[in-house]
DNA sequence: AAGATTATTTGGAACGGTCTAAATACCGCG
DNA sequence: CGCGGTATTTAGACCGTTCCAAATAATCTT
C-alpha cells in the first residue's frame, strides 16, 4: 500500500512564474508605486479578527486539546465539558482554520472539480451534480473551467494540489495527454475522468455511452428510411467523438450499409463550427437525406445552416443531436437526440471519487452511463419514401 | 482603519454539527464499522508524497529562508542561487502548500463565488466571467451553487471563511437576510454583491440597469401600439422584481397610462412557474396584447403556455424577455428581449472584489451595467392595430 | 482504603511555510 | 589591511490546528 512514489516530473516546466506574485498581480489589483519602484501589495491579513482555538480554551477553561477534540466530535469529551466548549465557540464567533488543520493531517476537505467548458449547459449539469453529492458529503469543490485549454488546465490543477485538494474530477480539456493524467495517478492524486476518455490515461472513467447512443440515433433514422446519412461535428482527435462514429458505423453495416468517408465532417464542436462545416456540406451537389450531429450543440448550429438556405428541419432533412440539453427542447422543431443524463453522470463521478479517496486505493473503475433514443420532431423519411407514402 | 471589530454572531446556530465529521461523511464515504462502532474513516493524508521547502533547501544547499525568498520572487536572492533552489524545486517535484503558508499571515489567494443557480445560463457566463479576471490575476476561485436556498449559502459561505478566502462574489439567493450580509462586512470581509441587490445590506453592487431596461422594452410596446400590457414572473421580494416593474410602470405613466394590478402575476423565475401563471392568465376573459416577462427565461414558459392555447407569440401576443442569454436568441420566434452582459457584469465585480481587497477599505461601490433593447421576433402589433394597417 | 480500571483532560511536539532581526559575504577605498 | 556600506543569507519564533503520550479524575473492586 504505501509504495514509495516515484519523484515527478512537474507538468508547468517553470516553477516560479506561477508563484512570484508581482508576475502575476499586475492584471488588476493596484501597484505600490513608491519612489517609483514597483512594489507589490501587501494587503491586509486575513479578513477577520482571528479567534483561534486557544481563545476557545481559555474562555471555556479547558485546554486546547479538549477543544480540538470537541471540534472532531469525539466521543471522548463530557457532555459538559462539550456544551461549555460550544458556548465559548459561538460567543466568540470561532472560525475554524482549515488551512491550519490540514498542515497537520487532518484529511482535506476539499476536492477540485475542472470542467472543460462551463458555458455548455451540458457541462453545467454535470458540474452542479458533482457538487450536489459532494457537499452533502462534507467536502467543499473547487470548481474551475478550463475553457478547452490545456496550459489552464495544468495551471488549474496544480493550484488545486496546492491548496491540499485531497483528489480532482477531470472533464478534460481536447488535447490532454494522457500522461499528465497518469504522473498524477502516480503521485497518489485520485483523479475521476469524466465524460471525455483520455487515452492511454490510466485514471477511472464516468461516461456515457457513447456507441450504443450512437448506434440507437442512426437505427432510428435508418428504420425511417434514411440510406444517405452524414455525421458532421467534433474533431478528429476527440475520443468522444471516435466513439459516436464508431456507433454510427456499426448501425449502417448492420444493415448493409457503409459510412461514407465523404458524409463524415469535423467541426468544432460549438454552433459556429458546425454552422460553418454545415453550410460547406450544403454547398456541394449530393446531399445526404439525415445528419447524426455529434452533440446537441452542433445541431442547432446545422439547423441554423438549413434555415439560411431555405430549408427547413425535421421537414427537408432529418437532424439529430446527442446529450438531450434543455435547448434540444427549445428550438424548433424540437430536436430528437440521445439523453445523457448529465447531472446523474456529475453525480456518478462524485461518489466513485469519495469512494477512492476514502478507501486511498487506485483500482480503475469505469461507469458508463446508459443513453436513450429521445424521439422529437427533428427527423422526417427521406423525400423519396415521404412521396411513396 | 483597525477599529475593533464586534464579537458577531454565527450564522448557523449549532456549530458542532459543522465539524463534526460523523455527522456529515454519512451520506457514501464507506464507514469503517468495526466492533458495532460507527468510527469515522481516517482517509489517507495528502495524497503526495510531501517534498518541503526544507528538502529543497538541503538540495539546493541553502537555508529554507533563501528558499521562500525564491517562492516569494525576491530581489534579494542572487540570482545564481535562485537558479539553484529553481532547479532544486523542479528535480523534488515540489508542490507549494498554501494552507501552510496562509498560517503565517501570507494573503490568501483564493476568493469564493457563491452563485444562486448555476444551471441558468445567465448565471452560468456570469461566474465564467468572475473567473476569467480572478484567475489572470493570480486569485483562485472557488466557486459554489447554492440552487436558491439560504442555509446552503450559510454553508458556503462559512466554509470559503474557514478556507481563508480574503473576499466573496455573493449572487444572493432568494431571500437573503441584509443583516448576514453586514454581520459578514462587519468582521472585514469584502463582499460584492451581483445581480441581486439586497435591501438593507451595505455591500457594494455589480448589477444591470433593470429600471430602465424594463422601462425601454415597455416603451418598444407602447410604441408598437400596445395599451393592455401585464407584467409577469418574478417573486414580490425580489429586489431585480421591483426595480424592473418600476421601470414597467414608469413607461406607462409617461404615456398617461396606468399600470393594472391585475395584470400584474407574480410566479416562480422558472419555465414551470411561468407555464402555470400564464396558463392561468389566460384562462381569465380579458387578455393583455402584450406581456413583459420577468426574464429570458419566465418568457419561455409563456410561450409554452401561448402554444398550448394555439396562439402563436409573436403574432397572436407580444411577448418580451430579460438577459438576452443564447436562448433567447434559439427559441422561436427569437425573443425580443434585454441585453445584459452577465459576462461583463462578473468582470466588473471581479475587478471591483480585487480591487477592495487590494485597498483593504471597505468603501460601497455601485456599478449598474446597461440594458440595451435587442428587438426580434416575438413582438407584433396588437390585433386592433394590424387590422387598421 | 488501596489498587485497578475507566473516563477525561492536557502538555507539547509536529506540520510547512513567512517574517524579522541579525549574521555573514563581498566590494571599493584610503 | 581595516572600514563602511551594500548585497545575501540565515536562525528561529510564530501561525492555528492535530495527535500522541502521559497526567489526572472518577468509579469500581475486593
Amino acid at each position: 500500500m504505501n509504495k514509495v512514489l516515484p519523484v515527478f516530473p512537474l507538468f508547468l516546466s517553470d516553477i516560479s512564474a506561477i508563484y512570484n506574485p508581482t508576475s502575476l498581480m499586475i492584471w488588476n489589483v493596484p501597484i505600490d508605486v513608491r519612489d517609483g519602484k514597483v512594489a507589490p501589495v501587501t494587503g491586509k491579513r486575513r479578513a477577520s479578527t482571528n479567534v483561534t482555538i486557544i481563545d476557545i480554551a481559555r474562555e471555556a477553561g479547558v485546554s486546547k486539546s479538549t477543544v480540538s477534540l470537541v471540534l472532531k466530535g469525539s466521543t471522548l469529551v463530557a457532555d459538559e465539558t462539550r456544551d461549555r466548549v460550544s458556548r465559548a465557540m459561538s460567543k466568540l464567533g470561532y472560525v475554524y482554520n482549515r488551512g491550519a488543520a490540514n498542515l497537520r493531517g487532518a484529511q482535506s476537505s476539499i476536492v477540485g472539480m475542472v470542467i472543460n467548458d462551463l458555458s455548455n449547459p451540458f457541462f453545467a449539469e454535470l458540474a452542479i451534480g458533482i457538487e450536489r453529492v459532494l457537499r452533502t458529503s462534507g467536502y467543499i469543490p473547487f470548481i474551475a473551467n478550463t475553457a478547452e485549454s490545456v496550459v489552464r488546465q495544468a495551471e488549474v490543477v496544480r493550484s488545486m494540489r496546492e491548496h491540499g485538494a485531497s483528489g480532482i474530477i477531470l472533464s478534460p480539456a481536447l488535447d490532454t495527454d494522457g500522461r499528465e493524467i497518469n504522473s498524477l495517478l502516480d503521485l497518489g492524486m485520485p483523479i475521476i475522468l469524466a465524460i471525455r476518455r483520455v487515452p492511454g490515461a490510466r485514471a477511472s472513467l464516468v461516461a456515457s455511452d457513447n456507441m450504443a447512443g450512437a448506434a440507437r440515433v442512426t437505427q432510428h433514422l435508418i428504420s425511417l428510411g434514411h440510406r444517405r446519412i452524414a455525421f458532421l461535428g467534433g474533431m478528429g482527435a476527440m475520443a468522444v467523438r471516435k466513439d459516436r462514429i464508431a456507433g454510427f458505423t456499426q448501425a449502417l453495416e448492420e444493415v448493409g450499409l457503409r459510412a461514407d468517408p465523404a458524409l463524415m465532417l469535423e467541426s468544432m464542436p460549438t454552433k459556429d463550427g458546425a454552422f460553418t462545416a454545415m453550410s460547406a456540406l450544403l454547398s456541394r451537389p449530393d446531399w445526404p437525406t439525415a445528419v447524426v450531429c455529434f452533440n446537441d450543440v452542433v445541431a442547432i448550429g446545422v439547423m441554423q445552416a438549413l434555415s439560411r438556405k431555405g430549408l427547413l428541419p425535421g421537414r427537408d432533412m432529418a437532424i439529430t443531436g446527442f446529450d438531450d440539453t434543455t435547448e434540444a427542447r427549445q428550438v424548433s422543431p424540437p430536436l430528437t437526440t440521445v439523453s445523457v443524463d448529465a447531472g446523474d453522470l456529475g453525480e456518478r463521478a462524485a461518489q466513485m471519487l469519495l469512494r477512492q479517496i476514502a478507501a486511498g486505493n487506485q483500482t480503475t473503475e469505469t461507469y458508463i452511463g446508459e443513453a436513450r433514443l429521445v424521439v422529437r420532431e427533428s427527423c422526417c423519411p427521406p423525400p423519396r419514401e415521404r412521396k411513396v407514402s
